[in-house]
RNA sequence: GCCAAGGUGGCAGAGUUCGGCCGAACGCGUCCGCCUGCAGAGCGGAUCAUCGCCGGUUCAAAUCCGGCCCUUGGCUCCA
């Protein structure tokens, strides 16, 4: 399964027991290209865990849902070992060269999840694998030794030293020394941790093929059983004009993009699209998902202040906000059912923002009710589901009410220059304050301000 | 060349599965009004769409069928 943020939903609201499994492969040779590189480490085991640790790191940050396991290739060597050898027994591959192929003119359904046919697949493999093979598409689940400096020289920096020896880990087999071929560490994992047929296989949609497809070809001939019931591929992240690339310095990493945005904003842009969709990544729609957390930041505040004021009564009702209410949390539910909508559920979200807001701009006397559903909705929907931060406001509780007293005495200050009536002092007041990250708001009853 | 996904307003992006509620959602932008000393936020209203092109089916198509053009991913390695 992928890094899928909201795939929390299935979870929680729905009902469902989710057992969720996001495997790291850590034996690779792209992984064994990049020894040596900055301080990645000197061994295939370093620089794995220098990116695993990273990616771990990266998923914090963006506050997603932990997984229940996190296995890795390199402690399932045994697995695959099995699994191989299941393939070989019942007919579906064949070892050549201490190397095991997989037969796909063996396994009938070929080709079936990207409607490839079998004639037009060029030879997967690079020239002295494909002289091992039968059939130009069958594809390496054992490899042979140590990893060939030859095959990683393309994948490695100019400027670092080149490797001369075999490198990268090996594993004892029945077939010699080697390393576990390309796709079948998924297949051994997704059946040690989960069982042999899944419910719902993530991936990126560049790996249709051949990746997914050869998963569902090991898995399948080795059990029998259907390998996924579902198929969840997500669109890849665009850059607005040119490719993201390191060369032409327009790409971010996800740690960057936290930085600069904040997870909530980042976490509302992903949501602004479907997952099957590609999205854009840029400035401009950055600056968007911006606008849209704030409005539904700032709802969200209003709707507590005023929940928590004395003007929200118990008698009062205001039939059209409580209508308002119903309709989103209904509209909420449909569009996440309907394959994970989750641009129709934010648009949800940001109706409600409309109602309360109209409710507390036109009303002096509240709808208490109607205020405290607002705002567990909030917490719940875009809380809970969309893993924004509604009411949880990171800790140092101290600093930010010292903080917040030290606004209220600028404040005074600037309401003495107002009404004074210098308000070229009072706006540059105000513009200090901004440019500290405090927006001010003047109001019929003084003004009132929030931390960006 | 083959396989797959997509082309909707100034932008972004739902809707296409089961044709009519789509004269096309939500948001951003722009404009007007309310509020305000001003600004922002908020509220109300307005502006903006021949739904890639051509043809077909139908009483009715963004949605179905056929052809074409363009974009993206894959078809060598790697996950």
């Amino acid at each position: 399964m992928g890094a899928g943020g909201p795939d929390a939903p299935l979870a929680g609201p729905r009902g469902y027991d989710v057992r969720h499994v996001e495997n790291f492969t850590d034996v690779n040779e792209k992984i064994v290209a990049r020894i040596g590189e900055d301080d990645f480490g000197d061994s295939e085991e370093d620089v794995a865990e220098y990116f695993t640790s990273h990616v771990i790191e990266d998923m914090r940050g963006l506050n997603l849902k932990r997984a229940e396991v996190y296995p890795r290739v390199s402690e399932h060597v045994p697995e695959i070992v099995d699994l191989v050898e299941t393939l070989v027994e019942r007919g579906y591959a064949y070892e050549s060269n201490g190397s095991v192929y997989f037969d796909v003119t063996a396994f009938e359904d070929y080709g079936k999840l990207s409607n490839q046919r079998l004639d037009e697949i060029e030879s997967q493999g690079v020239e002295d694998e494909r002289s091992e093979k039968r059939h130009p598409a069958d594809f390496a689940l054992w490899k042979a030794g140590a990893v060939d400096p030859d095959d990683i020289a393309e994948h490695r920096h100019a400027d670092l030293p080149a490797i001369d020896d075999a490198c990268g880990q090996t594993w004892e087999s029945p077939w010699g020394e080697g390393r576990p071929g390309w796709h079948v560490e998924c297949s051994a994992m997704s059946m040690t941790h989960l069982d042999e047929t899944i419910d719902i296989h993530v991936g990126g949609r560049d790996l249709v093929f051949p990746h997914h497809e050869n998963e569902i070809a090991q898995s399948e001939a080795a059990t029998g059983q259907q390998f996924a019931r579902y198929w969840l591929h997500v669109g890849l992240l665009q850059t607005a004009g040119d490719k993201m690339s390191s060369s032409l310095g327009n790409f971010l990493t996800v740690s960057d993009a936290l930085e600069e945005y904040g997870v909530d904003v980042v976490r509302t842009f992903y949501c602004s699209t479907g997952y099957r969709s590609e999205q854009t990544f840029g400035e401009d729609e950055m600056r968007e998902a911006e606008e849209r957390w704030d409005r539904l930041e700032r709802a969200y505040e209003a709707a507590v202040d005023a929940c928590d004021s004395t003007d929200a009564y118990a008698k009062v009702e205001d039939d059209e906000f409580r209508e308002a209410l119903a309709e989103t949390r209904e509209s909420f539910r449909a569009a996440m059912n309907d394959d994970f909508n989750v641009r129709e559920a934010m648009a949800a979200l940001l109706e409600l923002a409309t109602a309360s807001n109209r409710h507390v701009d036109d009303n002096d006397a509240y709808d208490y009710w109607a205020l405290r559903e607002t705002v567990e909705a909030f917490e719940e929907l875009g809380g809970d589901v969309f893993g924004l931060s509604f009411g949880r406001e990171a800790g140092e509780e101290g600093t930010v009410t010292l903080a917040e007293d030290l606004v209220d005495l600028v404040l005074e200050i600037r309401e003495a220059e107002r009404e004074a009536g210098n308000y070229e002092r009072a706006d540059d007041l105000r513009d200090d304050l901004a440019a500290l990250g405090v927006e001010v708001h003047d109001g019929d009853d003084g003004p009132t301000f929030r931390f960006e």
